[in-house]
DNA sequence: GAATTTCACGAAAACGGTTTCGTGTTGATA
DNA sequence: TATCAACACGAAACCGTTTTCGTGAAATTC
């Protein structure tokens, strides 16, 4: 087992001091081409590394994100994860993943882990138990230490931070336009409690009816606990109710809901047209395959993980804050007519 | 702004020695009880908490444990992720996730970034090109270097550590098996090159039809470079062979398998019985849902976070390499008929 | 009352770097 | 030959902890 090597034992070796050394290390002007050369051959040979924890107690500075998301078996975080991850690692830093689990206490807990040095800043997307709760004074406390946040997809007007989101009033807006131009007269909606895309997506579906001319009536509208499937609920609605387009806020809904309605026989897009939320494999495999309003995970990711990163290494740190919007994209498939 | 208090703060507030307050603030038996509780409620009236690196350059010990995977966009990989974030949680640990992309290149970086004192470990699942390259040069530099290190999933003899797979030629024999039973007589296989785990499903296969006097046709596989779908190689393959079941080595090819031969006319399961790998959404959701080898991937990322931490733990390194080996399970549902 | 413990705390080293400032040597300048 | 800048390097502080060891004062023992 070949321990590391440090600066102390190249100096030691060379019979220089550990300053001369990193000085060399860093190529400074201030030292001898003989010495450095000497130096940096040593180093090279034992292939020396500086100890990141050392850099980071010294500079201040961990080189490290923190991204903290409701749940990583999940389409669209994954993709923001991803975003965030090349884009960072382009810069140079690492990104540290916590779960909240949809639960308030562990999104506590873990921005407080965190924020004691670990990170330079964080990037993240609420809990639905944090948005039901509004309760953000961990938040709070966390920008007011002065350590950077970006806020993505699931945000609130409570604190002051950069964010990232897409327009998803547009996006379902856009959706249910094409529904109604299509010719459809009964759109239904599904969508979740408490989440903040959620109510975004639904006041997009809304005022889409209303410049139509069309009325919102309530029970073409089904409000589901949380992404957990209430498998129940699904088929009720579409006992009861007679629909001939569906919007969901997400590709779950959208495609349990189209087995349903399937067994039932009715022929989609024929009988009934279906558009989700997330572009995501179920989106794209499905039979037949979901239009769906795209979110474009990845560049949102990278989105955040720039503002976040300029914000860190901008010194003046000017207390403006941004929020990039993304348009988001309606990916047409065969659950709707062309 | 407020800033993070430290020790030294305290220290001079309530003039006493920064050696004191540490002390105190750890219940040392030292600290009179008076000075104890003076600096307890100051630390907590202030909030104060440590500095993590800090700790971190004293101890020798991060508590971050490093995961280097080929993609996160990928259910299988996300749900190991969740395991281990949730196990390494629970035991203070924080998750820095790393993507190796599939890329070699990458894989390298991201460990040599790591382990110059960022992790106490790693666990790892091999990129697609490493595989292939069969060069370990860097995972063995980390070993050598007493980094302790867990595989799972894509694994490789070359590399002394601990690991866990699943029992991934068992499962395909399984599978394979219960194809054979059901009366199936042309059992096609999809895999994928260079993957260990491919490999391993393969001899599954073979096996199970050696195992009952049936013949290994080399027609009836079909062997694609990765999991990027190549459409016209099915599309080809399944014009040109007649099978009446198949065996794929993910959900992808499965899922997408499946459509072509839904759309050539063919019933699932009456005239082509089809089984994956990775029990996905997709193969939840399919249409008809998908019979799916389930590869149980919170529990591996668990048993891999405990693996990890125990031996990160463990003083005496006892150089005693252990390989779990998970039992997959076959999930039945509509692609197969029971 | 002197010697010895015990108590409660502080000084300082250490972790592994970075960086400022000081200093001895050299060669050039007056 | 005295002066001085330039050069090349080292000493030491510092980041925020932990931990060992030392020490003065009080308490105990003889």
């Amino acid at each position: 087992m070949k321990r590391k090597i440090t600066l102390k034992h190249i100096a030691r070796e060379l019979d220089v001091s550990i300053s001369t050394v990193s000085k060399a290390l860093k190529n400074s002007e201030e030292i001898s081409r003989d010495t450095k050369e000497r130096i940096q051959a040593f180093a090279k040979l034992y292939n020396y590394k500086p100890n990141n924890i050392a850099v980071s107690l010294k500079n201040k500075r961990t080189k490290n994100i923190g991204v903290i998301i409701p749940n990583i078996v999940h389409h669209f975080f994954t993709t923001v994860v991803r975003g965030i991850e090349k884009y960072a690692n382009a810069r140079g830093y690492n990104v540290i993943v916590c779960l909240s689990d949809e639960s308030f206490d562990k999104e506590v807990i873990n921005m407080e882990m965190l924020a004691n040095g670990s990170i330079d800043g964080f990037i993240m997307s609420l809990s639905t138990e944090t948005q039901a709760k509004n309760d953000y004074n961990h938040i709070k406390e966390v920008t007011s230490q002065g350590i950077p946040l970006v806020m993505f997809d699931r945000v609130t007007d409570e604190v002051e931070c950069d964010k990232v989101i897409i327009n998803d009033k547009d996006g379902a807006y856009e959706a249910v336009k094409k529904l109604i131009d299509a010719g459809r007269k009964r759109i239904a909606l599904i969508n979740t409690e408490n989440l903040s895309v959620s109510k975004a997506r639904t006041e997009g579906y809304c005022q889409a009816l209303q410049d139509n001319g069309m009325p919102i009536d309530e029970n073409l509208i089904l409000t589901l606990p949380f992404e957990s499937i209430d498998e129940e609920a699904i088929q009720e609605f579409f006992n009861n109710t007679s629909v001939d387009a569906v919007l969901c806020v997400n590709e779950i809904f959208a495609i349990y809901s189209m087995r349903v309605v399937q067994k039932k026989g009715f022929n989609i897009p024929a009988d009934i047209s279906f558009i989700g939320f997330t572009d995501g494999p179920l989106s794209r495999y499905a039979n037949p395959s979901l239009s769906s309003v795209a979110q474009h995970g990845e560049s949102m990711g990278a989105i955040a993980a720039q503002l976040l990163i300029d914000k860190v290494e901008n010194e003046e740190d000017e207390e403006v804050f941004r929020t990039e919007i993304i348009e988001s994209t309606l990916i047409e498939r065969e659950s709707t007519i062309r």
